[in-house]
DNA sequence: GTATCTTATAGGTAATCATCTATAGGTTGG
DNA sequence: CCAACCTATAGATGATTACCTATAAGATAC
């Protein structure tokens, strides 16, 4: 039996002469001539090798390898209704996967986004990967993932990106540090000053050596810490001096305090990347509109731009 | 999405592809070019309208919707197998029917075939018919059984027939009958007598009455009865004589006795008639080759008259 | 940077398929 | 026996398919 030259037609066919146990009736309700529907059985039942329906009376008698046959495609169109099922929840946005990748430090901001999407959408898996920004690259580059969240996007040449929120950085210090009373701070009286910084390649270390660069200023003293929390908790205990995301500083955290520094202002926002020369999932668009909608509600107003509506219409 | 036009051939290769994670490498495996994978998979894409596969770095991704397609196949894919396990079974004849049409006479030795038979393929149904020559001669003019048990074939125009068994008819009478204690009686001693039968087109009435006919003798007394067993008993009973198959007797019933009847010979056969413009089911044409090689086993071979093999080989 | 691997695309062809119309032949019911 | 069904067969046709070869273009590995 040679199944490859069946085409899921011819098993339609099949199943309605099963059905009606006729070949005209079959004929008429399938809007086709007697001949055919003849032929289709016939050659049905040369592929298969066995007589599958036997006529007798003008009535059709259908073999047991016939019957068998017929609860065969019973069960294979059902599965394919299954599927059909499963795709239509996929388009929908209701089940599938949005993978998301995002740079260290906006995992202090996108759960407070990814929970209520995922309590609305709980049959979407949302695998995250975090990593600094060279990591997050390197998988865009590779197109690993469906959604980017990066601040200072990446070339755009294969890629869109659309702002949802501020991400401005600020300097903390120690609540006894000598610079935290002054009310009025500049980058030059920092720079002499010990400071703690994350690894080369991250995007809030880069955003402020290339600031300081542009300015002819020179770092004299750095320690390199791995992560956002290990920073704070240094900075609180006197160690030396941070520039963090906002978005990092616990609320009520009283055991260090931002410096105002005039000169300065190193805020950048936070985009969704998506690249365009990938198939990107009915889960992840879903979710770009999501967060479209729900940005204000889910974020802190005061630092949401929503830009969203530009990157999902131009998905479309 | 339109199944119709997707044959058995496409979702091969489409699961070798999501197998191998390779176009390539499935093109090397199905003796196909890689461009015909490639297009397949492009096809199938389209009538599904849903990316199935993509391509990243020389390596090929199974997006959500593909992985489900591969596992709707998988399961499509076992049903047929699990059919064409069926189909395997019922050609060996270890399952499927075979459906038997038999006169009356013949249920008190056909059973002795059926069970050991149906001992041996317990997945085979054996459905019974049983009535008069007259009613499985209709049964057999509309095909409606895959095999016929007959004394006195019918016309074997679409038809072949063998013999199994002979199928002596005898004359019975009481023990206390006149007629009884005669050692040397011919049929002109017992026309006058009243006669037990069957009702007409019964076979064995039919055969005794051709009989009487062509020897120029009418029957004056005779008293119609419903079955075979009702005759034997009346006629133990001294209500009159009867004509049966010396099968239908018990073989240790004494309550009547044999007459030795000189000058008639009741004799015929019981033959196995198939039909040959009909389909014969696997089940039944094992069961005749089952009955070739066990009639003496089963039967008592004093009266076996095996002719199958003739019928078994016209039937390849 | 070149050789070698991958997949994609274009274009062609022979086979196959899904249909049709016309027609024949068998059943059934008045 | 005829009218009205049924199914089977023959023959034809346009559409579709299943392939192919040639070639392009991107990735990999040394």
């Amino acid at each position: 039996m040679d199944l490859r030259h069946i085409s899921f037609r011819l098993l339609e066919v099949f199943m309605c002469v099963v059905k009606t146990r006729s070949i005209s009736e079959t004929a008429r309700q399938l809007h086709l001539t007697q001949p055919t529907v003849s032929q289709q059985i016939k050659r049905l039942q040369e592929t298969v090798n066995e007589p599958l329906v036997m006529v007798n009376q003008q009535r059709i008698h259908v073999t047991e390898a016939g019957f068998a046959l017929f609860q065969t495609c019973q069960q294979v169109f059902g599965h394919f209704d299954d599927y059909q099922d499963y795709l239509a929840e996929l388009r929908g946005g209701e089940r599938g996967r949005c993978k998301i990748a995002m740079v260290n430090t906006a995992q202090y901001i996108l759960p407070k986004l990814l929970g209520p999407y995922s309590n609305l959408h709980p049959h979407v898996e949302l695998p995250l990967e975090i990593g600094n920004r060279a990591e997050v690259l390197a998988r865009f580059e590779r197109g690993e993932d469906d959604i980017y969240v990066f601040s200072h996007p990446p070339s755009l040449e294969h890629a869109k990106a659309g702002r949802f929120l501020q991400n401005p950085l600020v300097f903390i210090a120690a609540n006894n540090h000598k610079l935290a009373s002054k009310s009025h701070v500049t980058l030059h009286d920092l720079v002499s000053e010990r400071f703690l910084l994350r690894e080369p390649g991250s995007a809030t270390r880069m955003l402020f050596e290339s600031e300081l660069q542009s300015r002819g200023f020179v770092l004299s003293n750095t320690v390199q810490m791995a992560s956002n929390e290990a920073i704070r908790v240094a900075v609180g205990s006197g160690m030396g001096l941070g520039v963090v995301s906002r978005h990092v500083l616990p609320p009520h955290d009283t055991s260090f305090c931002m410096l105002n520094v005039e000169d300065v202002n190193l805020a950048s926002h936070w985009y969704f990347v998506v690249r365009t020369d990938r198939h990107l999932s009915h889960a992840a668009r879903n979710f770009l509109k999501f967060a479209q909608l729900n940005l204000e509600q889910c974020l802190d107003k005061q630092w949401v731009t929503n830009e969203l509506s530009l990157l999902n219409e131009s998905l479309n």
